[in-house]
DNA sequence: TACTGCATGTAAACCGTTACATGATTCG
DNA sequence: CGAATCATGTAACGGTTTACATGCAGTA
């Protein structure tokens, strides 16, 4: 039971579903590949944590839908109550600035330039995610699902991603406007 | 040649460093162990992209100092223009912040108030850095060190600690502030 | 026709952590 | 006297990525 694991059985609680799914919804809170994911979840079947029930599709190929068992869901509350590991965050672009007084300003610009255009193309994505969570959960702009609603821990990741989403929009912006010979198409906007 | 050494050789941009410095150092930004540092360093030195010196102490035991090599340089450069890989983030309170509803309140609310306390003591660490920084390259507060400083690298990466840091504390007051039965003491503060 | 999406799996290679191993000095 | 810091290394294990493998349906 490693934190894949505990996971993909969170992912469960909402709804059951397809390794496949599982392993496209896993990815904004812990990147993992499917050739990781299939065999975990097979592991977890075995463990009585799943159910797995095989699903025949006409259209598309079969699939195998995995529901979230008595076993499984008493190990994920033992879970949430140890407190969370410290989370890692390993980013190219950290150690990359640290040199970049060693090459030309252009050279860095257009590391923070593609950067930038990253976290702004993530934005537009969130902010679409959390327009479909409040109509699904009919909250108002502004409102947040109650407690017990089970948007409300979707809706709280969220906004979590658009907060620290739009630092680094900020920050990038920031970073862009203090290296020299800027032709300001990128880094345009003062605060 | 990993991101992690060319993370090494980018600390060597600075000052030459020993096994054990660096695998301080790089903490922050590449979090790694000793064992991973000192054989990807033997590793770099067979590549001529590192030189290596042995420093006798009396005090303290004899230590392998690392200087970056012109190969190294180049292969430094080299990388910088390339665009940045995706940053990979594993944050198990993600995870666990999915499923919350499933659970106490007060259970959620310890995963949560210690997660605060964790941004809190970093940002503390980080305000103290930062003063360092700005002595060593003798800005005033709110100035920022000149692009070819060998300061502007580690400036900017503060600096980005901090905002990111700030966000994710006002995002856990927030998450504590909404999450029902709080005694408030520790998700006080009111915006 | 070629590519993308759906869907599942295995094997090899690589990355990263934990544990094993040693030993001096300094501080409480 | 025990713990922390400095300092370097290896071995085993577990986590993660990349590559191999297959196949159908819809779209450009």
């Amino acid at each position: 039971m490693n934190t894949l694991a505990y996971g993909l059985l969170s992912l469960l609680t909402h709804v059951p579903l397809s390794g496949y799914d599982l392993t496209q919804r896993i990815q904004p809170f812990w990147p993992a590949k499917h050739s990781q994911i299939y065999p975990l979840l097979a592991r977890l079947e075995k463990y009585g944590m799943v159910s797995c029930e095989l699903v025949q599709q006409s259209d598309k190929p079969d699939k195998k839908v995995y529901s979230l068992q008595e076993k499984g869901f008493d190990a994920l509350r033992e879970w949430l109550t140890v407190p969370a590991a410290e989370p890692v965050m390993r980013d190219e672009l950290m150690l990359k600035a640290f040199c970049v007084s060693y090459v030309e300003p252009a050279v860095s610009r257009d590391l923070f330039a593609a950067r930038l255009e990253h976290y702004r193309a993530k934005l537009l994505r969130l902010e679409d995610k959390i327009r479909g969570v409040r109509q699904l959960a009919n909250a108002d702009e502004a409102e947040t699902p109650p407690y017990d609603s089970p948007f409300f821990g979707p809706y709280i990741m969220l906004n979590k991603g658009l907060m620290v989403c739009r630092t680094n929009i900020e920050w990038c912006e920031w970073v862009l406007s203090i290296i020299p010979g800027g032709t300001s198409a990128t880094a345009d906007r003062k605060d």
